[in-house]
DNA sequence: CGGACAAGCTGA
DNA sequence: CAGCTTGTCCGG
Protein backbone atom coordinates (compact mmCIF):
# COMPACT_ATOMS: atom_id res chain seq x y z
CA UNK A 1 0.00 0.00 0.00
CA UNK A 2 1.50 3.36 -0.93
CA UNK A 3 0.92 6.63 0.66
CA UNK A 4 -1.60 9.20 -1.64
CA UNK A 5 -3.18 12.07 -0.97
CA UNK A 6 -6.33 13.53 -2.66
CA UNK A 7 -6.16 16.86 -4.52
CA UNK A 8 -8.44 19.82 -5.71
CA UNK A 9 -6.57 21.55 -8.45
CA UNK A 10 -6.66 25.45 -9.22
CA UNK A 11 -8.68 24.85 -12.06
CA UNK A 12 -11.58 25.89 -11.01
CA UNK A 13 -14.16 24.06 -13.76
CA UNK A 14 -13.20 20.18 -12.36
CA UNK A 15 -14.47 20.73 -9.06
CA UNK A 16 -13.27 16.88 -8.10
CA UNK A 17 -10.48 15.57 -6.47
CA UNK A 18 -7.67 12.99 -7.80
CA UNK A 19 -5.51 11.20 -5.72
CA UNK A 20 -1.65 11.20 -6.47
CA UNK A 21 1.07 9.52 -4.65
CA UNK A 22 3.72 10.77 -2.04
CA UNK A 23 7.44 10.10 -2.88
CA UNK A 24 10.65 10.78 -0.20
CA UNK A 25 10.74 14.30 -0.80
CA UNK A 26 6.67 15.03 -0.33
CA UNK A 27 6.23 12.13 2.81
CA UNK A 28 5.37 15.26 4.87
CA UNK A 29 2.98 17.14 3.39
CA UNK A 30 -0.01 17.61 5.36
CA UNK A 31 -4.18 17.87 4.90
CA UNK A 32 -5.12 21.60 3.80
CA UNK A 33 -1.06 22.40 2.16
CA UNK A 34 -0.52 23.57 -1.24
CA UNK A 35 1.08 21.35 -3.74
CA UNK A 36 2.18 21.01 -7.27
CA UNK A 37 1.19 18.54 -9.76
CA UNK A 38 0.34 17.41 -13.29
CA UNK A 39 -2.95 17.51 -14.09
CA UNK A 40 -3.96 16.39 -17.87
CA UNK A 41 -0.77 17.34 -19.25
CA UNK A 42 -0.27 20.67 -17.11
CA UNK A 43 1.75 21.52 -14.43
CA UNK A 44 -1.14 23.21 -11.80
CA UNK A 45 -1.05 24.16 -8.15
CA UNK A 46 -3.56 22.67 -5.56
CA UNK A 47 -4.64 21.68 -2.10
CA UNK A 48 -4.56 18.37 -0.44
CA UNK A 49 -7.90 17.50 0.90
CA UNK A 50 -7.48 13.87 2.80
CA UNK A 51 -4.72 11.51 2.94
CA UNK A 52 -5.81 8.00 1.45
CA UNK A 53 -3.69 4.66 0.90
CA UNK A 54 -4.21 3.21 -2.56
CA UNK A 55 -2.47 -0.11 -4.31
CA UNK A 56 -2.62 1.06 -8.02
CA UNK A 57 -0.06 3.04 -9.62
CA UNK A 58 -0.76 6.88 -9.43
CA UNK A 59 1.17 10.00 -10.62
CA UNK A 60 3.52 11.62 -8.25
CA UNK A 61 2.96 14.81 -6.03
CA UNK A 62 5.73 17.06 -7.78
CA UNK A 63 6.43 19.67 -4.72
CA UNK A 64 5.45 20.77 -1.94
CA UNK A 65 4.20 24.31 -1.98
CA UNK A 66 3.99 25.59 1.61
CA UNK A 67 0.83 25.86 4.20
CA UNK A 68 -2.60 26.39 3.41
CA UNK A 69 -5.88 26.58 5.23
CA UNK A 70 -5.74 24.08 8.21
CA UNK A 71 -6.94 21.20 8.01
CA UNK A 72 -10.10 21.69 10.34
CA UNK A 73 -11.34 24.69 7.95
CA UNK A 74 -11.50 22.76 4.79
CA UNK A 75 -15.24 21.05 5.81
CA UNK A 76 -16.63 24.79 5.91
CA UNK A 77 -14.96 25.73 2.15
CA UNK A 78 -16.79 22.57 0.49
CA UNK A 79 -19.88 23.41 2.38
CA UNK A 80 -20.21 27.06 1.07
CA UNK A 81 -18.60 25.52 -1.80
CA UNK A 82 -22.49 24.01 -2.39
CA UNK A 83 -23.70 26.79 -0.44
CA UNK A 84 -23.43 29.22 -3.03
CA UNK A 85 -23.35 27.30 -6.04
CA UNK A 86 -19.06 27.58 -6.46
CA UNK A 87 -16.29 25.36 -6.24
CA UNK A 88 -13.92 23.83 -3.59
CA UNK A 89 -10.95 25.27 -5.15
CA UNK A 90 -12.38 28.81 -5.16
CA UNK A 91 -12.99 28.81 -1.25
CA UNK A 92 -9.75 27.26 -0.95
CA UNK A 93 -7.96 29.70 -2.75
CA UNK A 94 -9.85 32.15 -0.72
CA UNK A 95 -8.59 31.25 2.95
CA UNK A 96 -5.10 30.74 1.10
CA UNK A 97 -2.07 33.62 1.76
CA UNK A 98 -1.47 35.37 -1.55
CA UNK A 99 2.08 34.32 -1.24
CA UNK A 100 4.41 31.42 -0.03
CA UNK A 101 4.47 30.40 3.53
CA UNK A 102 6.40 27.71 4.91
CA UNK A 103 6.42 28.47 8.97
CA UNK A 104 4.44 29.69 11.85
CA UNK A 105 4.98 31.92 14.21
CA UNK A 106 4.22 30.67 17.62
CA UNK A 107 0.88 32.32 19.24
CA UNK A 108 0.60 34.33 22.56
CA UNK A 109 -1.81 33.40 25.17
CA UNK A 110 -5.16 34.89 25.03
CA UNK A 111 -4.43 37.21 27.94
CA UNK A 112 -6.58 38.78 30.54
CA UNK A 113 -7.79 42.19 29.80
CA UNK A 114 -6.66 45.60 31.24
CA UNK A 115 -10.38 46.47 32.42
CA UNK A 116 -13.29 44.07 32.16
CA UNK A 117 -16.03 45.28 30.54
CA UNK A 118 -18.97 46.57 32.36
CA UNK A 119 -21.94 44.92 30.09
CA UNK A 120 -22.17 41.36 29.18
CA UNK A 121 -24.14 40.16 25.78
CA UNK A 122 -25.89 37.19 25.32
CA UNK A 123 -24.80 35.31 22.14
CA UNK A 124 -27.27 36.07 19.41
CA UNK A 125 -28.75 38.91 17.46
CA UNK A 126 -28.27 42.18 19.55
CA UNK A 127 -29.31 45.38 18.63
CA UNK A 128 -27.66 48.13 19.20
CA UNK A 129 -28.43 51.98 18.79
CA UNK A 130 -26.60 53.46 16.35
CA UNK A 131 -24.23 55.06 18.46
CA UNK A 132 -23.36 52.55 21.08
CA UNK A 133 -19.99 52.06 20.73
CA UNK A 134 -19.72 47.98 19.82
CA UNK A 135 -16.67 47.87 21.52
CA UNK A 136 -17.89 46.71 25.04
CA UNK A 137 -19.84 43.86 23.21
CA UNK A 138 -16.94 42.48 21.42
CA UNK A 139 -14.82 42.63 24.96
CA UNK A 140 -17.90 41.12 26.05
CA UNK A 141 -17.02 38.16 23.68
CA UNK A 142 -13.43 38.50 24.03
CA UNK A 143 -13.70 37.69 28.37
CA UNK A 144 -16.87 35.09 27.57
CA UNK A 145 -14.13 33.18 25.34
CA UNK A 146 -10.97 33.72 26.49
CA UNK A 147 -10.67 30.60 28.37
CA UNK A 148 -11.90 28.08 25.35
CA UNK A 149 -9.36 27.02 23.10
CA UNK A 150 -9.44 28.87 19.56
CA UNK A 151 -9.84 32.32 18.09
CA UNK A 152 -12.36 35.04 18.36
CA UNK A 153 -13.11 36.24 14.86
CA UNK A 154 -14.46 40.21 15.55
CA UNK A 155 -15.56 41.31 11.45
CA UNK A 156 -16.43 44.95 11.23
CA UNK A 157 -18.31 46.54 7.48
CA UNK A 158 -14.80 48.24 6.27
CA UNK A 159 -11.01 47.93 6.75
CA UNK A 160 -10.68 51.30 7.81
CA UNK A 161 -13.31 50.59 10.67
CA UNK A 162 -10.64 47.07 11.16
CA UNK A 163 -7.81 49.11 11.84
CA UNK A 164 -9.09 51.35 14.37
CA UNK A 165 -11.13 48.80 16.20
CA UNK A 166 -7.61 46.19 15.82
CA UNK A 167 -5.69 49.52 17.91
CA UNK A 168 -8.07 49.95 20.51
CA UNK A 169 -8.21 46.40 21.64
CA UNK A 170 -4.68 46.14 21.53
CA UNK A 171 -4.58 49.28 23.72
CA UNK A 172 -6.87 46.65 26.15
CA UNK A 173 -4.38 43.79 25.96
CA UNK A 174 -5.95 41.71 23.17
CA UNK A 175 -3.14 40.13 20.99
CA UNK A 176 -4.56 40.78 17.51
CA UNK A 177 -4.18 39.70 14.08
CA UNK A 178 -5.48 41.54 10.72
CA UNK A 179 -5.24 41.87 7.28
CA UNK A 180 -3.85 39.31 4.64
CA UNK A 181 -0.29 40.20 5.47
CA UNK A 182 -1.18 38.55 8.79
CA UNK A 183 -2.33 35.42 7.67
CA UNK A 184 0.31 33.35 9.11
CA UNK A 185 -0.69 34.61 12.83
CA UNK A 186 -4.01 33.64 12.06
CA UNK A 187 -3.35 30.19 10.69
CA UNK A 188 -1.02 29.59 14.11
CA UNK A 189 -4.11 30.65 15.88
CA UNK A 190 -3.82 34.18 17.19
CA UNK A 191 -6.08 34.98 20.12
CA UNK A 192 -8.47 37.75 18.33
CA UNK A 193 -8.85 38.58 14.01
CA UNK A 194 -10.37 41.77 13.16
CA UNK A 195 -11.32 42.61 9.79
CA UNK A 196 -13.83 42.68 6.84
CA UNK A 197 -15.67 39.91 5.02
CA UNK A 198 -13.11 37.99 4.57
CA UNK A 199 -12.18 37.46 8.09
CA UNK A 200 -15.41 34.96 8.13
CA UNK A 201 -12.66 33.02 6.18
CA UNK A 202 -9.76 33.55 8.14
CA UNK A 203 -7.07 30.69 8.26
CA UNK A 204 -7.67 29.90 12.03
CA UNK A 205 -7.60 26.08 13.22
CA UNK A 206 -10.41 26.69 15.61
CA UNK A 207 -12.89 29.36 16.62
CA UNK A 208 -13.63 30.46 20.23
CA UNK A 209 -16.19 32.93 18.93
CA UNK A 210 -17.05 35.13 16.33
CA UNK A 211 -18.51 38.86 16.55
CA UNK A 212 -20.37 40.51 13.14
CA UNK A 213 -20.91 44.79 14.06
CA UNK A 214 -23.11 45.91 12.13
CA UNK A 215 -24.16 42.10 11.12
CA UNK A 216 -26.91 43.21 8.17
CA UNK A 217 -24.93 45.95 6.30
CA UNK A 218 -24.58 44.95 2.73
CA UNK A 219 -20.46 44.75 2.73
CA UNK A 220 -20.97 41.62 3.94
CA UNK A 221 -22.19 40.01 1.12
CA UNK A 222 -19.64 39.21 -1.74
CA UNK A 223 -20.84 41.30 -4.63
CA UNK A 224 -18.87 38.98 -7.35
CA UNK A 225 -19.19 35.59 -7.96
CA UNK A 226 -19.47 33.63 -5.63
CA UNK A 227 -21.77 35.51 -3.83
CA UNK A 228 -21.39 34.65 0.13
CA UNK A 229 -22.32 35.77 2.89
CA UNK A 230 -20.36 36.12 5.87
CA UNK A 231 -23.24 36.06 8.82
CA UNK A 232 -24.44 32.69 7.26
CA UNK A 233 -20.70 31.32 6.89
CA UNK A 234 -20.20 32.30 10.26
CA UNK A 235 -23.28 30.51 11.78
CA UNK A 236 -21.92 27.52 10.17
CA UNK A 237 -18.51 27.91 10.99
CA UNK A 238 -19.45 28.51 14.70
CA UNK A 239 -22.22 25.85 14.75
CA UNK A 240 -18.99 23.31 13.43
CA UNK A 241 -16.49 24.66 16.00
CA UNK A 242 -19.47 24.98 18.66
CA UNK A 243 -18.64 28.31 19.16
CA UNK A 244 -20.71 31.35 20.33
CA UNK A 245 -21.58 33.79 17.59
CA UNK A 246 -22.94 37.47 18.67
CA UNK A 247 -24.23 39.73 15.59
CA UNK A 248 -25.30 43.59 15.75
CA UNK A 249 -27.64 45.59 14.13
CA UNK A 250 -29.04 49.21 14.10
CA UNK A 251 -32.41 47.21 13.03
CA UNK A 252 -32.31 43.81 12.55
CA UNK A 253 -33.72 42.15 9.41
CA UNK A 254 -35.76 39.07 9.03
CA UNK A 255 -33.15 37.11 7.44
CA UNK A 256 -30.54 37.74 10.33
CA UNK A 257 -33.10 37.06 13.21
CA UNK A 258 -33.62 33.72 11.42
CA UNK A 259 -36.37 32.74 13.53
CA UNK A 260 -34.26 33.21 16.95
CA UNK A 261 -34.96 36.10 19.55
CA UNK A 262 -32.89 38.87 19.68
CA UNK A 263 -31.98 41.34 22.94
CA UNK A 264 -31.64 44.74 22.98
CA UNK A 265 -29.00 47.64 23.48
CA UNK A 266 -30.29 48.58 27.37
CA UNK A 267 -30.83 52.20 26.44
CA UNK A 268 -31.63 51.47 22.84
CA UNK A 269 -33.41 55.14 22.13
CA UNK A 270 -31.16 57.19 24.12
CA UNK A 271 -28.53 55.99 21.19
CA UNK A 272 -30.46 57.16 18.74
CA UNK A 273 -29.88 60.70 17.50
CA UNK A 274 -33.10 63.36 17.58
CA UNK A 275 -34.69 63.22 14.63
CA UNK A 276 -36.95 66.11 13.68
CA UNK A 277 -39.56 65.38 10.64
CA UNK A 278 -40.22 68.25 8.17
CA UNK A 279 -43.90 67.58 6.44
CA UNK A 280 -43.16 69.17 2.80
CA UNK A 281 -46.84 69.04 1.75
CA UNK A 282 -47.22 71.93 4.69
CA UNK A 283 -44.68 74.01 3.50
CA UNK A 284 -44.82 77.17 1.53
CA UNK A 285 -44.09 76.09 -1.96
CA UNK A 286 -41.56 79.01 -2.48
CA UNK A 287 -38.96 76.96 -0.05
CA UNK A 288 -36.38 76.21 -1.48
CA UNK A 289 -34.72 72.32 -0.99
CA UNK A 290 -34.21 73.55 2.33
CA UNK A 291 -37.27 73.94 4.26
CA UNK A 292 -37.31 76.73 7.02
CA UNK A 293 -36.70 74.10 9.74
CA UNK A 294 -33.91 72.68 8.32
CA UNK A 295 -32.58 76.10 7.38
CA UNK A 296 -32.22 77.05 10.54
CA UNK A 297 -30.47 74.38 12.01
CA UNK A 298 -28.35 74.37 9.08
CA UNK A 299 -27.16 78.14 10.33
CA UNK A 300 -26.76 76.95 13.92
CA UNK A 301 -24.82 74.00 12.70
CA UNK A 302 -22.23 76.35 10.96
CA UNK A 303 -21.87 78.53 14.16
CA UNK A 304 -20.35 75.29 16.04
CA UNK A 305 -17.10 74.47 15.35
CA UNK A 306 -17.49 70.97 13.66
CA UNK A 307 -15.37 70.96 10.33
CA UNK A 308 -18.06 69.39 8.68
CA UNK A 309 -20.84 71.34 9.86
CA UNK A 310 -24.02 70.28 7.51
CA UNK A 311 -24.44 67.19 5.60
CA UNK A 312 -27.53 67.09 3.00
CA UNK A 313 -28.59 63.16 1.98
CA UNK A 314 -30.16 63.19 -1.28
CA UNK A 315 -30.41 59.35 -1.78
CA UNK A 316 -30.70 58.30 -5.77
CA UNK A 317 -32.46 55.13 -6.29
CA UNK A 318 -33.32 53.25 -9.86
CA UNK A 319 -34.36 55.97 -12.59
CA UNK A 320 -37.52 57.18 -12.53
CA UNK A 321 -38.35 60.62 -11.06
CA UNK A 322 -40.93 61.67 -8.13
CA UNK A 323 -43.59 63.50 -8.71
CA UNK A 324 -45.52 65.88 -6.63
CA UNK A 325 -48.37 68.25 -7.01
CA UNK A 326 -47.16 71.88 -7.45
CA UNK A 327 -50.24 73.48 -5.81
CA UNK A 328 -50.67 71.18 -2.76
CA UNK A 329 -47.31 69.38 -2.64
CA UNK A 330 -48.90 65.76 -2.13
CA UNK A 331 -46.50 63.17 -3.52
CA UNK A 332 -48.48 61.41 -7.10
CA UNK A 333 -48.78 57.72 -5.92
CA UNK A 334 -50.49 54.70 -7.66
CA UNK A 335 -53.89 54.24 -6.84
CA UNK A 336 -53.56 50.46 -6.14
CA UNK A 337 -50.14 49.57 -4.42
CA UNK A 338 -49.32 53.47 -3.31
CA UNK A 339 -45.73 53.62 -4.74
CA UNK A 340 -44.09 56.35 -6.19
CA UNK A 341 -45.31 57.07 -9.72
CA UNK A 342 -43.20 58.17 -12.69
CA UNK A 343 -43.51 60.02 -15.99
CA UNK A 344 -44.30 57.78 -18.31
CA UNK A 345 -44.46 59.56 -21.88
CA UNK A 346 -46.75 61.75 -21.37
CA UNK A 347 -48.84 59.93 -18.64
CA UNK A 348 -47.98 58.90 -15.10
CA UNK A 349 -47.72 55.32 -13.46
CA UNK A 350 -46.55 53.50 -10.94
CA UNK A 351 -43.36 50.79 -11.34
CA UNK A 352 -45.49 47.76 -11.58
CA UNK A 353 -47.83 49.79 -14.36
CA UNK A 354 -51.02 49.33 -12.29
CA UNK A 355 -52.59 52.52 -13.93
CA UNK A 356 -51.68 54.43 -16.69
CA UNK A 357 -53.44 57.67 -15.91
CA UNK A 358 -53.14 61.32 -17.23
CA UNK A 359 -51.46 63.57 -15.01
CA UNK A 360 -53.03 65.66 -12.08
CA UNK A 361 -53.25 65.88 -8.72
CA UNK A 362 -55.43 62.77 -7.05
CA UNK A 363 -55.81 65.15 -3.77
CA UNK A 364 -56.30 68.47 -4.97
CA UNK A 365 -57.23 67.60 -8.91
CA UNK A 366 -54.31 70.55 -10.47
CA UNK A 367 -52.82 68.85 -13.52
CA UNK A 368 -49.44 70.89 -12.67
CA UNK A 369 -47.05 67.86 -11.24
CA UNK A 370 -43.50 68.51 -11.53
CA UNK A 371 -40.50 66.24 -10.82
CA UNK A 372 -39.40 66.52 -7.16
CA UNK A 373 -36.41 64.69 -7.29
CA UNK A 374 -33.23 66.29 -8.45
CA UNK A 375 -29.47 64.92 -8.72
CA UNK A 376 -26.76 65.62 -6.56
CA UNK A 377 -25.46 68.31 -8.48
CA UNK A 378 -28.89 70.23 -8.75
CA UNK A 379 -29.32 69.93 -5.16
CA UNK A 380 -25.86 70.88 -4.10
CA UNK A 381 -26.60 74.47 -6.22
CA UNK A 382 -29.76 75.08 -4.77
CA UNK A 383 -27.89 74.20 -0.99
CA UNK A 384 -25.14 76.58 -1.85
CA UNK A 385 -27.89 79.73 -2.83
CA UNK A 386 -29.99 79.11 0.22
CA UNK A 387 -27.05 78.79 2.79
CA UNK A 388 -25.14 80.94 1.08
CA UNK A 389 -22.11 79.45 1.28
CA UNK A 390 -19.27 76.66 -0.50
CA UNK A 391 -20.85 73.33 -0.72
CA UNK A 392 -18.75 70.17 -1.60
CA UNK A 393 -20.67 67.21 -3.28
CA UNK A 394 -20.12 63.45 -2.35
CA UNK A 395 -20.45 60.57 -4.05
CA UNK A 396 -18.52 57.15 -4.48
CA UNK A 397 -16.60 58.67 -7.35
CA UNK A 398 -15.29 61.22 -5.58
CA UNK A 399 -11.34 61.40 -5.08
CA UNK A 400 -10.72 59.78 -1.43
CA UNK A 401 -8.39 63.23 -0.59
CA UNK A 402 -10.56 65.90 -1.24
CA UNK A 403 -11.28 68.30 1.03
CA UNK A 404 -14.03 68.55 2.02
CA UNK A 405 -16.39 72.70 2.63
CA UNK A 406 -18.16 72.82 5.88
CA UNK A 407 -21.25 72.04 4.15
CA UNK A 408 -21.68 68.64 1.86
CA UNK A 409 -24.40 67.51 -0.04
CA UNK A 410 -23.88 63.91 -1.01
CA UNK A 411 -25.31 60.53 -1.38
CA UNK A 412 -24.75 57.42 1.15
CA UNK A 413 -21.27 57.17 0.13
CA UNK A 414 -20.81 60.45 2.66
CA UNK A 415 -21.18 58.10 5.57
CA UNK A 416 -17.55 56.96 4.78
CA UNK A 417 -16.23 60.43 4.13
CA UNK A 418 -17.48 62.25 7.06
CA UNK A 419 -16.96 61.17 10.91
CA UNK A 420 -18.89 63.86 12.65
CA UNK A 421 -20.98 66.67 12.02
CA UNK A 422 -23.72 69.08 13.32
CA UNK A 423 -26.86 68.11 11.15
CA UNK A 424 -27.81 65.60 9.12
CA UNK A 425 -30.75 66.74 6.53
CA UNK A 426 -32.54 64.07 4.22
CA UNK A 427 -33.45 66.16 1.40
CA UNK A 428 -36.10 63.79 0.35
CA UNK A 429 -36.48 60.98 2.35
CA UNK A 430 -39.35 59.75 0.59
CA UNK A 431 -36.83 58.47 -1.62
CA UNK A 432 -36.51 55.66 1.14
CA UNK A 433 -40.19 55.11 2.12
CA UNK A 434 -41.13 54.33 -1.10
CA UNK A 435 -38.85 52.54 -2.61
CA UNK A 436 -40.65 49.30 -3.78
CA UNK A 437 -38.41 46.44 -2.11
CA UNK A 438 -39.50 44.50 1.23
CA UNK A 439 -36.20 46.07 2.41
CA UNK A 440 -37.71 50.30 2.27
CA UNK A 441 -37.92 50.15 5.85
CA UNK A 442 -35.33 49.18 7.21
CA UNK A 443 -33.26 51.12 4.88
CA UNK A 444 -34.80 53.74 5.81
CA UNK A 445 -34.15 53.39 9.48
CA UNK A 446 -30.68 52.62 8.87
CA UNK A 447 -29.79 55.39 7.34
CA UNK A 448 -31.08 57.54 10.00
CA UNK A 449 -29.14 55.07 12.40
CA UNK A 450 -25.57 56.43 10.01
CA UNK A 451 -26.59 59.98 9.89
CA UNK A 452 -26.55 59.27 14.23
CA UNK A 453 -23.36 58.19 14.31
CA UNK A 454 -22.32 61.35 12.65
CA UNK A 455 -24.28 63.61 14.98
CA UNK A 456 -24.44 61.84 18.13
CA UNK A 457 -27.29 60.80 20.18
CA UNK A 458 -30.01 62.53 22.12
CA UNK A 459 -28.43 60.75 25.31
CA UNK A 460 -25.73 63.30 24.78
CA UNK A 461 -27.76 65.95 23.95
CA UNK A 462 -25.90 66.37 20.97
CA UNK A 463 -27.19 66.73 17.32
CA UNK A 464 -30.04 66.55 15.44
CA UNK A 465 -31.18 64.36 11.73
CA UNK A 466 -33.68 66.57 9.89
CA UNK A 467 -36.02 64.14 7.69
CA UNK A 468 -38.08 65.99 4.90
CA UNK A 469 -40.72 63.89 3.69
CA UNK A 470 -43.89 64.41 1.68
CA UNK A 471 -46.11 61.47 3.36
CA UNK A 472 -48.14 62.26 6.48
CA UNK A 473 -48.25 59.70 8.78
CA UNK A 474 -45.65 56.69 8.78
CA UNK A 475 -44.29 53.74 10.97
CA UNK A 476 -41.00 54.56 10.21
CA UNK A 477 -41.44 57.72 11.09
CA UNK A 478 -43.09 57.09 14.15
CA UNK A 479 -40.49 54.86 14.94
CA UNK A 480 -37.59 56.87 14.59
CA UNK A 481 -39.27 59.81 16.47
CA UNK A 482 -39.62 57.45 19.18
CA UNK A 483 -36.68 55.45 18.91
CA UNK A 484 -38.58 52.24 18.83
CA UNK A 485 -38.75 49.85 16.56
CA UNK A 486 -40.62 46.45 17.52
CA UNK A 487 -43.08 47.19 15.49
CA UNK A 488 -41.21 47.58 12.09
CA UNK A 489 -39.04 44.21 13.18
CA UNK A 490 -41.59 42.43 13.84
CA UNK A 491 -43.73 43.94 10.55
CA UNK A 492 -40.59 42.97 8.58
CA UNK A 493 -40.71 39.24 9.68
CA UNK A 494 -44.30 39.51 8.61
CA UNK A 495 -44.02 40.48 5.37
CA UNK A 496 -40.93 37.48 5.04
CA UNK A 497 -43.15 35.28 5.90
CA UNK A 498 -45.44 36.21 4.05
CA UNK A 499 -43.35 36.08 0.78
CA UNK A 500 -41.52 32.90 1.13
CA UNK A 501 -37.99 35.58 1.20
CA UNK A 502 -35.24 34.46 3.86
CA UNK A 503 -35.27 32.97 6.29
CA UNK A 504 -38.81 31.45 5.54
CA UNK A 505 -37.36 30.04 2.04
CA UNK A 506 -34.31 30.74 -0.23
CA UNK A 507 -33.93 32.38 -3.68
CA UNK A 508 -30.95 32.58 -6.24
CA UNK A 509 -30.62 34.58 -9.53
CA UNK A 510 -29.40 33.30 -12.49
CA UNK A 511 -28.17 35.72 -15.29
CA UNK A 512 -25.77 35.49 -18.34
CA UNK A 513 -26.31 33.60 -21.62
CA UNK A 514 -26.95 30.02 -20.56
CA UNK A 515 -29.27 31.47 -17.76
CA UNK A 516 -32.54 30.12 -19.57
CA UNK A 517 -30.86 26.67 -20.78
CA UNK A 518 -30.19 26.24 -16.99
CA UNK A 519 -33.09 27.19 -15.37
CA UNK A 520 -35.17 24.76 -17.78
CA UNK A 521 -32.99 21.77 -16.58
CA UNK A 522 -33.66 22.59 -13.00
CA UNK A 523 -36.21 20.42 -10.94
CA UNK A 524 -39.67 22.77 -11.23
CA UNK A 525 -41.36 20.23 -8.47
CA UNK A 526 -39.36 21.94 -5.79
CA UNK A 527 -37.94 25.26 -7.29
CA UNK A 528 -40.20 28.09 -8.62
CA UNK A 529 -38.93 30.34 -11.74
CA UNK A 530 -39.67 33.91 -11.92
CA UNK A 531 -38.23 36.04 -15.03
CA UNK A 532 -36.92 39.27 -13.63
CA UNK A 533 -35.76 42.52 -15.86
CA UNK A 534 -31.65 40.60 -15.68
CA UNK A 535 -32.47 36.98 -15.80
CA UNK A 536 -34.44 34.61 -13.96
CA UNK A 537 -34.98 34.14 -9.75
CA UNK A 538 -35.49 31.25 -8.40
CA UNK A 539 -37.13 30.16 -5.51
CA UNK A 540 -37.66 26.99 -3.31
CA UNK A 541 -39.35 26.64 0.40
CA UNK A 542 -35.68 26.51 1.81
CA UNK A 543 -32.10 26.53 0.99
CA UNK A 544 -31.47 22.55 1.24
CA UNK A 545 -34.34 22.17 -1.27
CA UNK A 546 -32.71 25.29 -3.08
CA UNK A 547 -28.92 23.85 -3.36
CA UNK A 548 -30.02 20.37 -4.04
CA UNK A 549 -32.04 21.34 -6.99
CA UNK A 550 -29.04 23.76 -8.57
CA UNK A 551 -26.82 21.15 -7.66
CA UNK A 552 -28.74 18.27 -9.85
CA UNK A 553 -29.83 20.06 -13.06
CA UNK A 554 -27.48 20.20 -16.10
CA UNK A 555 -25.07 22.50 -16.78
CA UNK A 556 -25.62 24.24 -20.18
CA UNK A 557 -22.48 24.79 -22.67
CA UNK A 558 -23.17 28.81 -22.45
CA UNK A 559 -21.61 30.76 -19.60
CA UNK A 560 -24.14 31.59 -16.70
CA UNK A 561 -23.75 32.88 -13.03
CA UNK A 562 -25.88 32.29 -10.30
CA UNK A 563 -26.16 34.25 -6.94
CA UNK A 564 -27.95 32.26 -4.05
CA UNK A 565 -29.48 34.25 -1.53
C1' DC B 1 -10.47 24.78 -17.78
C1' DG B 2 -8.14 23.03 -21.76
C1' DG B 3 -6.18 19.08 -24.43
C1' DA B 4 -7.50 15.03 -27.29
C1' DC B 5 -10.01 13.13 -30.43
C1' DA B 6 -14.01 12.32 -33.51
C1' DA B 7 -17.30 13.84 -36.57
C1' DG B 8 -18.78 17.25 -39.80
C1' DC B 9 -17.97 20.76 -43.37
C1' DT B 10 -15.55 22.87 -47.27
C1' DG B 11 -13.06 23.55 -51.40
C1' DA B 12 -10.10 22.31 -55.33
C1' DC C 1 -9.29 13.89 -48.92
C1' DA C 2 -6.37 17.37 -46.47
C1' DG C 3 -7.30 21.06 -43.53
C1' DC C 4 -10.14 23.27 -40.62
C1' DT C 5 -14.11 24.00 -37.35
C1' DT C 6 -17.20 22.35 -33.85
C1' DG C 7 -18.65 19.27 -30.28
C1' DT C 8 -18.01 16.05 -26.62
C1' DC C 9 -15.42 13.80 -23.29
C1' DC C 10 -12.47 13.56 -19.39
C1' DG C 11 -8.59 14.33 -16.26
C1' DG C 12 -5.50 10.39 -11.02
Amino acid sequence: MARAVRVITEVAAVDRPFDYELNDATANVGVGDRVRVDFHNRSVRGWVVDEVAVSEELKIVKKWLGLGPPASELALLRWASERWYSTWSRFLLAASPKRIVTSLPTPPVAASLVQTPTLTYEPGVVQLAPTTDPLGLVLSAYEATRERPGSLLVLVPTEAWAMRLRGRLEQRGCAVASGEEQWERMRAGWPVVVGARGTALAPVPLVAGAVVVDADDESFRSSASPTWEAVAMLRERCRLDGAPLWCTSIIPSPALLDRGDYQCDPDLAGGWPRVDVVDRRQSDPHEGVLSDVALRAAHRALEGDEVVAVVVILQRLGTGRLLACAKCGELARCAQCLQAEEEVDDMVACAARHELRARFCRHCGSTNLRRVRSGVTTLARDVAAQLQCPVSEVTASLDANAKLERVVVGTEATWQRVRRTGVVIFADFDQYLLAPRESARRTAVNAVGKAGRLVGSRREGRGLVIVQTRRGEDGVLEALREGSFETIVAGDVATAELLGIAPYGASAEVTGDGARDFVEGVAHEFVNVLVAPSGFVLRAKDIETLTRALRDAPRPAAKFRVAVF
